[in-house]
RNA sequence: GGCCCCGUGGUGUAGCUGGCCUAACACGCCACCCUGUCAAGGUGGAGAUCGGCGGUUCGAAUCCGCUCGGGGUCGCCA
């Protein structure tokens, strides 16, 4: 007999199946017992009556690893209006010891680290194990939306031999003897690779050696990142992101459909055409609104961040607010400046709900343009990657997405932590 | 890294103006009861010396110092 999936109950009633799983959950009454039998995909309700089997049940402790087969009955008061009867159960495996915390809440009430720390659990629970589902769809609709869109997947190094972002930090590793270090993003590979396929895009994971220890910093994450050639400016990559992001949406909402239910998210809609406001005129909305003196400075604090999200909310009934023309003095050095004010640059951040999930923008793309931008600094390093534009390149531009802190906007968490299977922080390496 | 806050049975918390705490509550665990439960319910029971070290005191979970661990926030960023 071949094995039935939880969800797949509903085609076989009255006929005799078999599931596989874990024991979820048992609740043991006078003359009958129920086993929640939890499987990859879903939650099995198994009614025992027969005493011997009750009594073997009630033997096996929370996540017993169990194969039972029974007879799949339509009954209106099981949870799902689906049972298994009769019920021959075979222990597969079982956990040694108490567990450290409960699954069988609708909420996992437990803090932070106690749940990183018993992670192998923990993404058990199907709360948390749907916010695994909701970031797989978001990454499938990220990829759909693009390959539509005639670009092609790229997989680049992820050992390099310097930097690529100005400021961010970078892990050291010996690299036979050399030094090398973990890719803080594939811009230089993903733009020199516009001059091949002009659309491009990767999902992989950067490293970033930041010491900040904040609900929205992972010393390794996952980037969706695209790039493409022939824009006319940085527009048209916003207009992209919009695409992209509402496909990404929609995959949730399609792909992930319980997994989206049974976290009650409220996906947003994405606009044709997502508000945006200036850099600076962000900056005066906020010095006129707080009375904090903000004009001036070079780029925006996280609270002003929230604020803006906020702003977006009321003004425009829109949980996503572009802010565009950052000052050049803040943006990485192949950013195109804003041909009427060069001090500005045709770059962009994307807010969701206040919180950054985006950075994109029109890139450099003559020889001579990226010495003057290197000038007053060693260029030895970058001679590879200058290589592409001495061979000729389009005007481009791309953008690059957290893909845990979108799935943080979206489930309401205040810590990236919370949504990211194994996070590597500051303090955590393990599990 | 700066600043603020926290650290109590397996989990989440209360107690923290020092003695009534031989540490409380909820969940979990164990035992028994309850004819369909679905955050089931009921009765009883086991389980922590209060992160660690040192100090103040007749007396500390409660005050002080150091230390370790954690959370928030800021710098920075996806």
């Amino acid at each position: 007999m071949s094995r039935v999936w939880s969800v797949d109950l509903g085609g076989f009633v009255g006929q005799r199946v078999e599931l596989a799983g874990w024991l979820h959950h048992q609740r043991r009454l006078a003359q009958v017992s129920f086993a929640l039998v939890r499987d990859g995909r879903g939650m099995s309700q198994v009614v025992v009556t027969d005493p011997d089997v009750r009594a073997a049940l009630a033997s096996w402790a929370p996540e017993t690893v169990l194969r039972v087969e029974g007879e799949v009955a339509a009954v209106p008061q099981a949870p799902a209006g689906l049972e298994l009867h009769d019920p021959q159960f075979t222990v597969v495996s079982q956990p040694q010891g108490p567990l450290p915390f409960e699954l069988r809440r609708p909420q996992l009430d437990v803090q932070l680290p106690t749940f990183l720390d018993h992670a192998a659990l923990g993404w058990r629970h199907p709360h948390q194990r749907a916010l695994g589902r909701v970031a797989a769809a978001a990454v499938w609709g990220f990829r759909s939306a693009l390959e539509e869109r005639k670009f092609v997947e790229i997989q680049t190094p992820k050992l390099v031999a310097s930097a690529t972002e100005s400021g961010a930090n970078v892990f050291p590793v010996d690299y036979f003897g050399r030094r090398a270090f973990l890719a803080q993003s594939p811009q230089f590979y993903k733009q020199t690779m516009v001059g091949v396929y002009e659309r491009v895009y990767e999902t992989a994971t950067v490293f970033r050696a930041e010491p900040h220890d904040t609900g929205r910093h992972l010393a390794e994450y996952f980037s969706l990142d695209a790039e493409l050639g022939f824009i006319s400016d940085h527009r048209e990559v916003m207009d992209l992101v919009g695409e992209v992001l509402a496909a990404m949406f929609a995959a949730g909402v399609e792909r992930a459909a319980a997994a989206v239910d049974e976290l009650d998210l409220k996906v947003p809609k994405v606009p044709a055409k997502i508000p945006s406001i200036d850099f600076m005129a962000a900056q005066e909305l906020l010095e006129n609104e707080t009375g904090e003196k903000v004009v001036g400075e070079s780029d925006l604090a996280p609270a002003h961040e929230r604020f803006l999200g906020k702003w977006a909310e009321r003004e425009f009934a829109s949980d996503l607010l572009f802010v565009v023309g950052y000052p050049m003095v803040k943006r990485p050095f192949y950013t195109h400046p804003d041909p009427d004010r060069p001090e500005f640059s045709n770059s962009f951040d994307l807010l969701f709900r206040g919180l950054e999930i985006v950075t994109g923008g029109q890139r450099l793309h003559r020889y001579q343009d990226y010495l003057e931008a290197l000038e007053g600094q060693d260029v030895a390093p970058f001679q590879s990657y200058l290589q592409a534009f001495r061979y000729g390149m389009p005007p481009h531009g791309g953008f690059a997405m957290g893909l845990e802190r979108l799935v943080a906007r979206l489930a309401g968490a205040s810590n990236v932590r919370q949504v990211t299977l194994f996070p590597r922080d500051l303090n955590r390496l393990e599990p």
